[in-house]
DNA sequence: GCGCATTCTGTAAGCGCATACATGACTCTG
DNA sequence: CAGAGTCATGTATGCGCTTACAGAATGCGC
């Protein structure tokens, strides 16, 4: 592992300058057969790989794109089945991966825990010509600093009005719509009417769009539910699902008729609480979770969900940051909502058989 | 997006220099608290980030680590469901970022089209401290020279004896003792005898590990099968699987009774293929994959497979790029195996629940 | 108050490459 | 065969940062 060769190495060893050796590997056509050949034989011969670092600085750029999700991994689920780990943010990044791809970047991916969480987006946003962010993995000021000198995207987070992201290009899913929808779907095929809510609305502005999506529905149907979640959770996790529907049951006239969970992580969860105390699903208690996560395929009963389109998202947010890179750096700030669909599936009452879904919102 | 601001930019607003501004990042205690404290302001109200490639340049490290894999995604399949398009790939990536951020590294990640070969790898090379490849996503004479300048690590294929890539770290699966197990199962447990093999042992070693361990099943057994695959694969997609199965089925003497695939996503596309046929699986023709995808729960039949433990394939990997690079940089190269377990599910016959597995090979 | 040990901060020299510009070698024209 | 025009290559500079090293400031004991 000893010093790596250099330009200067190449040059010698092929007896040209090192400007000719860069222009090998920039723009191969402007030297000439023979001397480029000479020039790749050295560079072989010494197993010389170009610096992206220098490359990155004297030309400004890096050929890369970032993206930052916030780690909601279950730790002692993914010892168990690997499966269980996809988080909806692998499906984010196989998006983003293949369409980077198409357009000649790489793809640098970091999750953010809530540590250091300085470091993390300026590490990411110092090393990539623009990136993506998962709704708040980021610090609202530290996007803003940032985002005035690269391009940068927002996945998943409406935008929020009066708030100084606004000039950031923006995608998210119909949360409201897809909500609603199961919701009613709920009340009005399934004829339960004590619903609780599951999720921290404050938390991040998805569950704040799925909860009022809730409360449409319900207003709607002419349920009564209280304005906000019955439960908050921390964290979007298993085990804070897992709590919440514990908790739910505890309280006075016993478990709700549906736990309405603001992710399929919590839902999950909460279908593994409900089976230890000895509830069936979904004939004592329907559950119903959000994202669409393998998981919820998986799990018995199969979740019923609203699938997010997640390899989409990645790969619009790709297609947003390379034109803001080539091209209209300063246009306006486009807003994409991408469509939902409702999965139907055993824990809302529908049965083994997944049923057909349609697109929802936008 | 006009010109990103440095640390000259920094340094004149807090009237500093540069040195200090920099020290203010990478050794904040080593600046008066003070001082730190105008230089970080100045830092904020200028949207300052560090540049990593100056700063790698100057350190000669990038803090990222890599991973190059070769892209086997089914283009088709993955439009109309996100989670058909996980593969084991992803799951790796998981693994590799989750342990990368433990070591405070990022991940860099870039799938290899047949297209452009070198500039792949290089690009990635020449980013990060280090990275892991994917058996044969690389050729083997790049591999070859940058491995001389960097740490890296093979995943899932084994070492080849006499190649030049021997003094790389290496990481691969009991393929072997997984598919013998496999194998046997389906000769001694579901009585079948007419076996047909189906990937392209060339292709990758992997797969060649695989065909040795059906063919020592088979020989064990007394199970008459010819020397090579019954079915060479090109590509180990859903389509090549499939366009293995009617090729099968359509040779004089008909179907075999079961169809032992490399891996899940030829074994899922046989599936589709029998099915168009009007083929029951098991009951007509057995079929079996390998690797474990999310995929291959979610079929009916469920896939009976071997399942790779891939998410900890990816933390081991950044576990010795990480040794490599704070240590032994030449210490002798480490080979590890990693245990298989053998997933009886639904289409070798085993019933629509999955059987406890155990642990298989080293 | 002085000398010396400690901090703290500034100076300067690269890190490896891209690229504008200058130079040199030829070819072509008249 | 001189001069203009091409093409191939070399020279020189700077990208933004890290990091010895040197120098200034501060604190301490006496």
């Amino acid at each position: 592992m000893s010093t790596a060769p250099t330009v200067y190495d190449v040059a010698e060893r092929s007896g040209v300058s090192i400007a000719t050796v860069s222009r090998v590997y920039r723009n191969p056509d402007s030297v000439r057969a023979q001397t480029r050949e000479r020039v790749l034989a050295a560079a072989r011969d010494l197993g010389y790989v170009p610096s992206g670092n220098a490359r990155g600085l004297a030309s400004r750029s890096t050929g890369v794109l970032g993206l930052c999700f916030p780690d909601y991994a279950d730790p002692d689920t993914d010892a168990e089945d690997d499966d269980a780990a996809m988080l909806y943010s692998d499906q984010i990044i196989r998006g983003m991966e293949r369409a980077a791809r198409r357009h000649g970047y790489a793809l640098l991916i970091a999750a953010s825990l809530k540590g250091g969480p300085e470091s993390l987006v300026a590490k990411v946003a110092g090393r990539v010509d623009g990136f993506a962010v998962l709704a708040r993995t980021v610090p609202t000021e530290e996007l803003e600093g940032i985002s005035r000198r690269r391009p940068v995207v927002m996945l998943a987070g409406p935008r929020e009005e009066g708030d100084h992201l606004d000039h950031l290009d923006h995608i998210e899913v119909a949360n409201f719509d897809g909500q609603r929808e199961l919701t009613r779907h709920l009340v009005e095929d399934h004829g339960l009417r004590r619903l609780a809510f599951v999720g921290s609305a404050e938390e991040s502005p998805d569950v704040e769009a799925r909860f009022q999506g809730f409360l449409a529905a319900c207003r709607a149907t002419g349920v009564e539910v209280p304005d906000e979640p019955a439960v908050r959770a921390v964290m979007m996790t298993q085990a804070e699902g897992a709590r919440a529907a514990d908790a739910l049951c505890d309280r006075d006239g016993g478990p709700p008729q549906a736990l309405v969970c603001a992710n399929d992580q919590m839902a999950v969860g909460a279908l593994h609480a409900l089976e230890r105390r000895g509830l069936a699903v979904p004939d004592d208690v329907a559950v119903t979770g959000f994202d669409g996560i393998p998981l919820g395929r998986l799990v018995r009963p199969t979740l019923t969900t609203v699938r997010q389109p997640m390899l989409r998202m990645g790969e619009e947010a790709v297609e947003l940051l390379v034109r803001r890179l080539n091209g209209t750096p300063d246009a306006d700030p486009v807003s994409l909502m991408l469509p939902v669909t409702v999965a139907r599936r055993a824990s809302c009452g529908c049965g083994p058989e997944e049923q057909a879904a349609v697109a929802i919102g936008a």
